[in-house]
DNA sequence: CACTCGTATATACACCTGTATAGTTCGTTT
DNA sequence: AAACGAACTATACAGGTGTATATACGAGTG
């Protein structure tokens, strides 16, 4: 009987010493540091004070964004976006846990939107490097730089992208593939303007658009994280990777009609 | 002052009415579990019995080979190697957590060493299937189809591979490149093999290869998944891949030379 | 036999996780 | 002014995680 106290009491005492930190209410601490974050999170993130007047309709504290923000910023150091845990996100954002419930059903809901976004805005980056020049001869070489500069920018969509590229079971692998879908797209429209101007055919452009997207995307993957030289160097192979595959693709055109 | 008190005594008496089940041992319950699934997971397992009768020497009750294949047994409903947790593989292995210890310092480690004998696995698969028909024009299919083949074979070392591929920080990255590295090297002997016996000339050997071998990657992680008429599809899309690849490097080669 | 030593286990600890429940704050509507 | 309802917090719970420490078993050599 002594003993069996004596195991429900040890528990208590190695709490409290333990605790001065920890005890005043089990996660009371743990509040305390999530207090402390909440300063941090709201600095260091994007305009949460903006969506607060720009919306007067509610106090709108945060929003989605910030989540998705939050989210990424928190990226750098971890691995894949489902890999980071709800309590995470919320504590870099500074809210409770549960307020996250609020915005997303699950991380994985967040990281779907996040795929979004991230292809969104790296279309918008290639759209915007092929429209500054628009001849035919360095169109690639313009688009693939634009891509593999990506790697190191400050916003981290690429890395998403090309880290979830093959992970996550269901609705994420989609999400990414729709994304890949919408450049193959772009590059198929693309390859028909040149085939159309240029007057040389080529065989079966939505398996080029398919097979060049695949390839930069591959080789971004590949090049991502290594040194600066070592990624310049794989610019040039995926420049010439994607000559062979249109000259091919020309050249097949070329063979199939005579 | 009460309140103080108040604050400290309160976790002991919650941690104590909640604890009926969970003192007395912390993790006593646990194990209880962790002994269940001791049974059904040297039943479930390859063949532990076997290798404890054939080495006479110890006991060797369990070798590091018998966690990777429970590592991969395991895998089929989760996402990446690393995100097993250590207990879980010692669960469906059948052994306390500690012993992980014994025979890798990681699961990390364990996915490095899982990564190796995956890549070393699938070269065997693609050499075999290479060596069985040899003639320049259906290497290409042969290989392919084998490739995809195997992403619903019984073992799933493919997916690991594929899975692995944009993952995982450090060493991690690192194990699945070379990996690929061997096959484009085998790949561009290949070729060369091929340049001697037809005297097509073709440009950058290595680069073709590369091209190639992240090719089909990038299409075997894509179909990883979908349906089987979605996955034939698209091996015959990768084959054309190729074809234009090589098509393009040849026809390159010339227009060099010329 | 006793001894050591490699191998595996048992227990514990401190921490983190998702989520349930209840409560607080505060703008909007009546 | 009172009630409502949205946005958010506080607390708690029941689990899971990696790992430290101590212990047990069982073969090999002295």
């Amino acid at each position: 009987m002594q003993m069996y106290i004596y195991l429900f009491i040890q528990p208590c005492i190695q709490l409290r010493h333990a605790s001065l930190v920890y005890v005043g209410g089990c996660e009371g601490v743990v509040v305390g540091r999530e207090m402390n974050s909440v300063d941090s999170g709201l600095a260091g993130s994007g305009a949460p004070e903006r969506a607060d007047a720009a919306d007067g309709r509610r106090k709108a504290q945060v929003t989605a964004q910030d989540l998705m923000d939050a989210a990424v910023d928190l990226l750098e150091s971890h691995r894949s976006v489902s890999s980071l845990s709800l309590r995470e996100i919320a504590r870099a954002v500074g809210i409770a846990p549960n307020t996250f419930y609020r915005h997303f059903r699950d991380v994985d809901e967040l990281a779907v939107a996040l795929i979004d976004q991230a292809g969104r805005s790296l279309r918008g980056v290639i759209r915007e490097a092929r429209q500054r020049l628009s001849l035919e001869r360095s169109a690639i070489r313009t688009s693939v730089e634009a891509f593999m500069e990506q790697l190191d920018s400050e916003d981290r969509y690429v890395h998403i992208l090309l880290r979830e590229m093959s992970i996550g079971s269901d609705a994420f692998r989609e999400a990414v593939d729709r994304e890949l879908t919408y450049f193959e797209d772009e590059l198929r429209d693309e390859l028909e303007r040149i085939v159309q101007a240029t007057g040389q055919p080529t065989l079966e452009p939505a398996l080029v658009a398919k097979a060049i997207t695949r390839l930069v995307f591959a080789m971004g993957a590949a090049a991502d994280g290594k040194s600066v030289e070592r990624r310049a160097e794989m610019t040039e192979q995926t420049i010439v990777m994607i000559k062979m595959i249109m000259e091919g693709a020309q050249s097949l055109a070329r063979k199939g009609a005579s």
